[in-house]
RNA sequence: GCACCCGUAGCUCAACGGAUAGAGCAUCUGACUACGGAUCAGAAGGUUAGGGGUUCGAAUCCCUUCGGGUGCACCA
């Protein structure tokens, strides 16, 4: 996937050169009518330095101000707990730090109030009716709104579902596929450059038991010993041999060698497609066997032997993965010559690094933890810092629930719940927003009979119909001949009512909560938001009239609140996208 | 036995060390002669598994007990 650069918005930049201005004394200055959490850290980074600057206090200025927003409405607009933070540092009451910075707050034009709470907290008030920037932001920003640039530069190879094909994508194969590709998107909105890979096994023992699976259905007899069962086995079988006629009465080896290239080929043709079906596409499909054919693998090992961490025992060659934290060391050759996976994993790490990934990231299923210990000693062997270029994640894995009884999943009984299966459930829609919606460190219980009634249980189409609904009065709007206009000419100061102030500073938040969801990893608090943000929207409609009834006139706030909702479409449109979700017009 | 993840409302799940722990669904009570009621307002529902500790402040960090999941191969 080409990097995207992550268009800027003017606000952001301006964030920027505002934070190497250096501490110097703004009133009113720099952000006149600061709106934007990000404007109001600068602020009160200004304030915190004018007050050290007149010796009023003793501490470093702090690099991160952390501007929270109330739960609570009578906290004001937002919050800082800068005076907890700095009390200890400065050896002064909370409360007394609070007073100080305070001061100097109420001094700057765009901030109409600040309190100052319980223990020390800084409960800021904007000046009225400040907060309808954002809106005029958010809709001047459109698909660029909430993309920043805090990890461009950085080039990061991230892989996930990297099932073997030997089978159909199953149930827990979807989490990754729905997680992964969320992520890779937040990675992307925040400016990184993200390959999407795809490591699939196709030399080794699997495929072996794989080709042989498909040679006995071939022939009508059972299922070998370790062979994988399921209908898509028989049919497989049964498109090779239609592509290639006379194909049973060849030599069983070369029957078998066949099954095991063409199956191979058919069954990853398959798993592309249903994957790109859930809206998941890969840059790169990286196969295992090349590495043996290009001596990739000889080429790591050789590596790994340079820099001493090699040594041979009971015929066999081993990595001292002990030396880097593991638990054992591992075996790169068995002792009958052939090399193992994990040498394979040496040769492929090496060849991302090759590529030029500054940091490979890899998503596995909790039943492979045990991996990463060798993954982060392999890493040490060839003598990056595992800490700055390689980074696993672990998911947990989801549980089927039917009849109230979790089903019991094996692929090579055949007993398994597939993506496909779940799609034709739920749509991609529903099934990509439940998978993304859980922390991966959750495991999460999947009720199949819930998912197949297909009832509004899913918040999916809370979101979604808000969206809609915007799309909506938006159509009506265009349809009396309302348009959003220029933003020059917006009032947005007519904003004033709650509801439109909870619904602004929510859109507000909206780039923050990217940059935190890219930063942890964690997409599920994109649709967390959304959530929010969609209850928000309903809440303003209830008791914001949008369009003129029968014979009124348009007025300027008329004008204002098209383009909240406009913003609000905005927000979740871009949301969703991160997500891999569709936003509909209609429902 | 060792390692990692988890334990939060009846259910499924949130909560960068911050204020009164939140949503959806389910339950109860209300709101449609004007922008989509797939909505909104309100109620009820919690000793954040239990116990210690760290500090201005802990669901969150540390220790420990209990309970659940996963992994501990010269398999892939």
């Amino acid at each position: 996937m080409d990097p995207v650069p992550g268009p800027r918005t003017g606000r952001e930049s301006r964030s920027r050169a505002c934070a190497s201005a250096g501490s110097r004394t703004i009133r009113g200055g720099q952000y006149a009518r600061p709106v934007t959490p990000e404007q109001l850290q600068d602020v009160v980074r200004t304030a915190v330095g004018a007050v050290v600057e007149r010796g009023e206090l003793a501490v470093a200025v702090p690099a991160d101000v952390v501007i929270e927003r109330p739960r609570n409405p009578e906290h004001g607009d937002y919050a800082t707990n800068i005076a907890l933070r700095l009390a200890k540092p400065a050896g002064r009451p909370p409360r007394d730090v609070a007073g100080l910075v305070a001061e100097e707050l109420r001094a700057h034009a765009g901030i109409a109030a600040v309190d100052i709470a319980g223990p020390g907290f800084l409960n800021i008030t904007l000046a009225q009716g400040a907060l309808g920037k954002i809106a005029v932001d958010a809709v001047t920003a459109g698909e660029a709104y909430g993309r920043t640039g805090t990890l461009s530069g950085q080039k990061l190879n991230l892989e996930f579902v990297s099932a073997n094909p030997t089978g159909p994508v199953h149930i827990g194969g979807t989490r990754w596929a729905a997680v992964g590709d969320a992520l890779g998107r937040l990675l992307e909105a925040s400016g990184a450059s993200v390959t999407r890979e795809y490591y699939f096994n196709d030399a080794g023992a699997q495929i072996d038991r794989f080709a042989l699976s498909l040679l006995a259905a071939a022939h009508g007899r059972p299922v070998p010993e370790d062979g994988y069962a399921g209908d898509y086995i028989g049919e497989i079988a049964q498109q090779v041999v239609d592509a290639e006629p006379g194909l049973l009465e060849r030599p069983e080896a070369e029957q078998q060698e066949r099954f095991r290239i063409s199956g191979v080929e058919l069954m990853f043709a398959e798993i592309k497609r249903t994957l790109a079906d859930f809206g998941v596409v890969f840059d790169v499909y990286f196969s295992e066997r090349t590495l043996h054919e290009t001596g990739a693998l000889e080429k790591a090992i050789t590596r790994l032997r340079g820099n001493g961490h090699v040594y041979e025992a009971d015929g066999a060659v081993w990595l001292r993965t002990t030396d880097f934290g593991d638990d054992k060391d591992r075996p790169l050759i068995k002792s009958d010559g052939a090399p193992t996976y994990f040498a394979a994993d040496c040769a492929y790490y090496l060849d991302k690094r090759d590529r030029g990934f500054d940091k490979v990231v890899i998503m596995l299923g909790a039943d492979h933890a045990g991996y990463v210990g060798r993954y982060k000693a392999l890493a040490a062997a060839v003598g990056d810092d595992p800490e700055a270029t390689l980074e696993i994640l672990l998911g947990q894995l989801v549980n089927l629930v039917k009849d109230g009884q979790p089903v019991r999943m094996s692929k090579r009984a055949g007993t398994v719940v597939l993506l496909e299966d779940l799609v034709e459930a739920v749509g991609a829609d529903a099934a990509r927003y439940a998978l993304a919606r859980a922390s991966v460190d959750q495991m999460i219980d999947l009720d199949l009979d819930l998912w197949s009634r297909q009832t509004n249980d899913n918040p999916v189409f809370y979101v979604q119909y808000a969206h809609a609904r915007i799309s909506s009065v938006l159509r009506n709007a265009a349809d009396l001949g309302l348009a959003l206009g220029e933003a020059a000419d917006v009032d947005v100061a007519q904003l004033t009512h709650e509801r439109e102030n909870d619904l602004l500073r929510a859109l507000g938040e909206f780039p923050r909560v990217l940059v935190a969801a890219a930063e942890l990893r964690a997409p599920h608090r994109v649709a967390r938001y959304l959530e929010e943000l969609a209850g928000t929207y309903h809440r303003f409609y209830d008791s914001c009239r949008v369009l003129p009834r029968g014979d009124e006139e348009a007025t300027a706030l008329t004008t204002a609140r098209l383009w909240v909702c406009a913003a609000t479409a905005v927000v979740l449109r871009n949301g969703l996208s991160v997500l891999g979700v569709s936003a509909p017009e209609r429902m």
